[in-house]
This record gives structure tokens, C-alpha cells and sequence, in this order.
DNA sequence: GCATTACCATAACAATCGTCATGAAAACCT
DNA sequence: AGGTTTTCATGACGATTGTTATGGTAATGC
């Protein structure tokens, strides 16, 4: 058999690239294979050769902006160490620029439409589970006593002040800051989204006392 | 010309009703006049009598949904005051039961839904803004100093510890909590979600040392 | 009591969408 | 070079959807 002439993969990438654009700027409800086509510049048969169903392009879709994100969070994780970590990856996530909004404003569209299926909030809540687990790595190193019980004695399930619950609120706070700035009309600066979500932050991580490294070496 | 048999106002409630449980199991793509008219026990006459075209249906039910909800906040708040009013519409908020649940499920469809028009964009923000001057009110008492620059010296636009700021960081990490239980699977108990969310709306608002009053009045 | 109007079921229409079959052109392997 | 396979355009089909027209029934006003 011969061999296919590009890289499979990468084709199909290119597809869904194209509907993360379109997803962006026009809806989830409103994509149209016939649309996604044209802003290809091809017709459906592209489509239909590449993925089996219009349920798996829309998938692989989100698949590829969820792991794209999710690396470009670690990424950003790697370079530093300590609350300038923490504020890196939050830099990198809010969206200070179009690609950034249009990765937002794709997964709040996938968000929406996870609603009506269990199939599909299911597969929203593990990836909700893996940022959760990112921050709490990220917050871990921050919290002021591991185990020394400062207020609550017994190790609650999953709800008082360890580094679970710290983590998963600052995921939730981070993300709900990210989707509100990426939904605006007129997008806010970068300069006002970074400084506002890391004072928030730094409010809800602890240890902020004793923090007179002012504006730190982060640039 | 005779008068209405019955409430007309009403009668479009009963059907933004019908509307919202349908979104909230079935998704906000696959709602169809039909099925909803089938949920109503009724045909598609009903709905052409009493909305001019769907998406005015749909239009309505939004905002039933966002007034209800928007409308039981404020009934908490007015219980209470002090931190004790804060928490007690924390607790209004969260998806405790099964209304609450499905209100906060279509709210998410319908946010999802807003991504692809600029028109429903402006719409979500418009609504947001009501949040977040909900919660600065329910924030400004519980801020230190009004105007005494601790550490920023200027009054800076929105951006630093103010109690504007506060209240949106809060609104926003109240709603990611609401919406992350609202699509678990498995819904998780009203005192757990209660529990966590005021750990972590306390930790992201200020004054909460000598707050020694543990587990105040509120039942 | 009669005309009028609200209320709603029914059915048909036009448009749109996902899917699939067909075929042609280009690339690949031997 | 020839056969094979990938790649993709084209067009048609069936299903579904929002919308509209039509008609009937019951309630209301005069």
C-alpha cells in the first residue's frame, strides 16, 4: 500500500484548528461542516475523509484545545519555582491575546454543550480533575503548614484548608477570571488581567505576610 | 375585542419553565419546539401562540432563569448582615437541589451559547456587572479600611484591593464552585458544598482574623 | 344569542444539516 | 510505468427543524 502523502495527524490538526476559529467567532450550535469547509478553503469531503462524524471533528476539537492549554499551563510551570511559579502559569492561561481568547471562548462553548449529556460532563469534570491537580501542586509548596493542624484538627475529606481544597479554589477562581475577561466586548489589557489576577490570587493563597519581596523578579 | 382567558404572563412562565428543565437534561443545542411542547403535554401551537419565534422563547426563559436566581440572592441578603450575609447568600447560590441545580446547568448552556454573538456577549456581561455590585455590597462592610491605602497608594481604576475588586474575585470564584458542583455527576451533599465554599470565600475576603466566632448563627 | 377573540391542535412548507456514494486527480510503491 | 491508494470535490438523499397557514373550540363582550 502507499504510503499517505502529509502526516495524518497533523491534517486532521489543521481541521480542527480551523473549527477552534470558527467555534470562536460564530458558535458551537451554528458550525456547520459546510462552513468549517469553506473557512478551509475545501468542501465537506475533506471533512468526512478525515474524521468519521461531525461528533468526532467537534471532539478531537476539544481534545486538542484542552491539551494545548493544559501543556502551555505546565510549560509555564517549569520555568520557575514558589508563588513566582504559580503566578507564571496564570499569566500564561488568562487571555491577554486572541489566541488565548479564542481558547477560552471554545472551551466556555464546550462547557455549555457538555450540559445536555452525562457522557460529556463526565469528561468535562476529569479535566476539571486535572486542573485541580495542577494547582494544588502549584499551591502545595505555598501553604503555610503541611499538616499542623492550624484550625480545623481533623484532615476533612476534601474541604478545609489543605492544599486540595486551596488548589481546586484557585483553579476555579482562575478559570472563572479567564472566562469572564475572554467573553468581554472589549478585551482588557494584559497589564489589568495579570495585575488583577494575581492580587486575587495572592489574596486567596496564604503566606502573604512577610511578602515585602515586592513585584519580584518576574519581570 | 374579550378578554384573555388566563394569565398570559403566566402562561409564557409555565412554558420558560418546561423550557429551562428540558435544557438543563437535554442540552440547550437540542431543544426542539417539538420536544418541548411534548414535555408541556401540549403541541407546538401553544409555543407559536404565546412567543413569536424560538429563539424569543429562549430569550424569555434566559431570563426568568437569570432573575429568579439574581432575585433569591438578594432575598438572602436580606436576612443577615456582616459576614453573616455573605455566607447566607453563598449558600442561596450553590446547586444544593435539584431547582438550584438545573438553574445553574442552563445558566452554563446559556453562557456557553453566548460565545458565538456579540449581542449576547454584551447581554452576559450586562449581567455579570449585576453580580459583581451584589457581591461588592455584600463585601464593603467586610473590608478593613474603606480608603485607607494599605498597599496601594493610589486608587487604582479596578485593579487592586479595593472592594470592587473583592466582590468580583468573589462572585467569580462563587460561580466557578456553583458551576463545577452544579455538573458533577454525582451531586455533592449541601454541607460539604456549603462547608467548602465558605472556607473559601473566607479565606479570599479579609477581617478573618479574630473571626474566633466559629460557626456563627447561621443555623 | 351572536359575533369576536383567545387558545391551541394539525399539517404542510421551505430550508438546512449530516451522511454517504460516486468519481476524478494526484501521490506513492514496486 | 502501471496499479494502488490517498485525497478530496460533487451531488444527492433522508431526516429534522422553525415557521406558517388553516381550522376548530371555548370563552368573553355586547
Amino acid at each position: 500500500m502507499s504510503r499517505p502523502r502529509g502526516d495524518h495527524a497533523e491534517r486532521r490538526a489543521v481541521i480542527a484548528r480551523a473549527a477552534t476559529a470558527v467555534i470562536a467567532e460564530r458558535g458551537l450550535e451554528t458550525l456547520t461542516l459546510r462552513d468549517l469547509a469553506a473557512a478551509l478553503g475545501a468542501t465537506t469531503g475533506v471533512l468526512t475523509h478525515y474524521f468519521p462524524s461531525k461528533d468526532a471533528l467537534v471532539a478531537h476539537t476539544k481534545e486538542l484545545v484542552f491539551d494545548a492549554c493544559y501543556a502551555r499551563a505546565r510549560l509555564a510551570a517549569e520555568g520557575a519555582s514558589g508563588r513566582d511559579r504559580l503566578h507564571a502559569v496564570v499569566a500564561e492561561l488568562l487571555p491577554v491575546d486572541d489566541e488565548r481568547r479564542t481558547t477560552w471562548r471554545v472551551l466556555v462553548a464546550f462547557q455549555g454543550s457538555a450540559v445536555g449529556s452525562a457522557e460529556l460532563r463526565r469528561a468535562h469534570g476529569r479535566r476539571m480533575r486535572r486542573w485541580f491537580a495542577l494547582f494544588e501542586d502549584l499551591v502545595t509548596p505555598l501553604v503555610p503548614a503541611a499538616g499542623g493542624g492550624r484550625v480545623s484538627p481533623r484532615p476533612a475529606p476534601g474541604d478545609d484548608g489543605n492544599a486540595a481544597a486551596l488548589g481546586m479554589a484557585v483553579a476555579l477562581l482562575v478559570e472563572g477570571m479567564a472566562i469572564h475577561f475572554a467573553m468581554l466586548e472589549r478585551p482588557l489589557s494584559a497589564a489589568r488581567q495579570v495585575a488583577f489576577a494575581r492580587a486575587q490570587v495572592d489574596r486567596l493563597v496564604p503566606g502573604a505576610r512577610r511578602s515585602s519581596r515586592r513585584r519580584t523578579v518576574a519581570r
